[in-house]
DNA sequence: TTGAAAGCGGTACCAC
DNA sequence: GTGGTACCGCTTTCAA
């Protein structure tokens, strides 16, 4: 555990002074020290394994060159953090590190840990969640650079940009999927009802219907939930002692989760898929939809995207100087992306 | 974004060196300051809101307070990370705060986020990794007291405390709840055998028949896989086409996902569970071994248990003012726990 | 009881 | 072309 190299014990294997040394090492040696005395700093930089002390750093510059990710539960939750992982990718490109605290869902130390990551001088804030929701905007994200990830600030008039998945297209493009299959008697699995996420999908779900000059039975539509079981009890309520006549002929579902719950309920009836039944899913849960059996045909949700176009839009106002709020543009949306596999096939007619 | 009140902003609104701001903001006032300048030095950083710079703190102190969680990909991976999620725990109630950086699996990355952690002054580092696995240190950990979570060190003469799952008796009393429920022909559908979990479950499997001197089958134990669609085969490969008295009473799995892949392959089979077959899964995944239909009885993985042992080690350590290293045990095993849910159930005969 | 001053590790300005 | 020095915000020692 011995002691760092600093600048100074650098300066003196190289015989200079600490500005010398501090020169030379950020790039602007030329014109100010010989290049003879370059090398040598160089070299001693070198032998002694030498960088700067970052806290050194951020306290004289007032800037840390890092990025504080606040996630609701990403972190802890089963769901993927690809959001993160995308956030990060850009963040590194461009010369900027990313720590994540994870609240676990108490809003109560949302603040707490802004004060924490503001303390520590962080350049920029981005607040992600797992699920797509409303935010009551912690104090203290409005003094540095902020943006939010999957969520958007619940304030009627918001001040903080935001980017989100384009949910009602996501809806839209899968219904119409299942349409060109030949379906008419689509039902949807939409989650709960508090998640923002559901009344989207459904209106892009009406959506393709209208633009098909379908009509929409209201009765296809039903909240379930988001797990497993929900999807299993709602995929019984449709078919379970159901003439086939009467049978949906695809049920769409709200996430991948509730599909697997559709795909259990039609093996136990004997039901074959996609042969008697369409099944579609959402979110392309990584281990989930690809790997069900049969696979699922599901509408991705563009997590990785998400996170590179907030840290894009977070890092351009940091270097730009100017902070998020009251910006132009407030919302940025990005495509959902359908991902074709195995669970969808032509109606049976 | 106006700027923080400083100490300094303190002592003059007090009338007062900053000095005593110091000693009486640390609780070091008493008999250094009198009763009085105490009381305006309270008021003064109330009124003001100051709290002190963490950054010029972290450097005068040459300590932080705050403990780097580096993450092979738990937070990017669709696992949950209550690894990280126990170790914030007792951090946050010691004092101290977590921020966990994810190198989305890659090694090269790791040594350059050390870097990154302890260029900012970490106080320690606690390295956590999804599954249990053998783990290359990465050079710089050794610098201040770590931490191996859920991983161990590779190394010949181990030189870091680890704090990991007891795998052997998980897998024997996960064992020993089917052998106690009838069942003598079980079949254990085991991941991968790259993952040193697998051999040390099958372990325990051999353990629990040793003591109930009934004799292994080595056929019934095959490497499967982690996913759904390998328990599915797997399953199918056990069940399909073969008479009842030739199947396995109960499949044991090596995680959650492979036993939803079992019940799925009984579903299509017409084979009730656990009428006509037990399936055990391992992990007690959250919203999946709970919401499958039936839930899945399974051996929990002491997730959060592990997380918090580990930081309590690491704290420990380090205000005890020495490294782990060359500690005198260098090992932590924490208890499987048995999740007796609705899959598992007597052996039909 | 108080305040002045040094120092943590850098950067940048300014004389020389 | 070079080195001295002030300053970022705080704690701690020491002299008054």
């Amino acid at each position: 555990m011995n002691r760092k190299a600093t600048a100074l014990d650098v300066a003196k294997r190289a015989g200079v002074s600490r500005s010398a040394v501090s020169l030379v090492l950020n790039g602007r040696g030329d014109g100010n020290v010989a290049k003879e005395s370059q090398e040598r700093i160089r070299l001693a930089a070198q032998e002694l394994n030498y960088s700067p002390n970052a806290i050194a750093l951020s306290l004289r510059n007032q800037r840390s060159r890092v990025i504080g990710i606040l996630s609701d539960e990403v972190v802890v939750s089963p769901f993927d953090g690809n959001i993160i992982g995308g956030a990060d990718d850009v963040a590194r490109s461009r010369g900027f590190v990313t720590v994540v605290m994870d609240t676990e869902r108490d809003t109560a130390r949302d603040a707490g840990a802004i004060e924490t990551l503001l303390d520590r001088q962080v350049d920029g804030l981005m607040y992600v969640t797992v699920g797509l929701k409303p935010l009551e905007v912690p104090p203290g994200m409005e003094r540095v650079p902020s943006v939010l990830a999957n969520c958007y600030d619940a304030h009627p008039r918001p001040r903080l940009h935001h980017v989100i998945p384009d949910e009602v297209t996501g809806g839209r493009e899968a219904t119409e999927h299942l349409i060109q299959f030949g379906h008419r008697d689509i039902a949807f699995l939409a989650g709960s009802e508090d998640s923002p996420a559901s009344p989207l999908r459904i209106e892009g779900y009406r959506e393709a219907f209208a633009s098909t000059q379908l009509p929409v039975t209201e009765a296809r539509i039903a909240h379930a939930g988001w797990d497993i079981d929900d999807g299993y009890k709602g995929a019984m309520r449709l078919l379970d002692g159901v003439v086939p006549a009467e049978r949906p002929t695809a049920i769409m579902c709200a996430n991948d989760r509730l599909a697997v719950g559709v795909v259990l309920a039609a093996a136990r009836l004997g039901l074959s898929i996609p042969g008697d039944l369409s099944v579609m899913g959402y979110d392309d849960e990584h281990r989930i939809a690809n790997t069900m059996v049969p696979a699922l045909t599901t509408m991705a949700l563009p997590l990785r995207e998400i996170g590179r176009e907030a840290m894009t839009r977070l890092l351009d106002a940091i270097e730009d100087g100017k902070t998020t709020t009251a910006e132009p543009t407030v919302e940025t949306m990005v495509p959902c992306r359908l991902v074709l596999r195995e669970s969808t096939g032509p109606e049976p007619r």
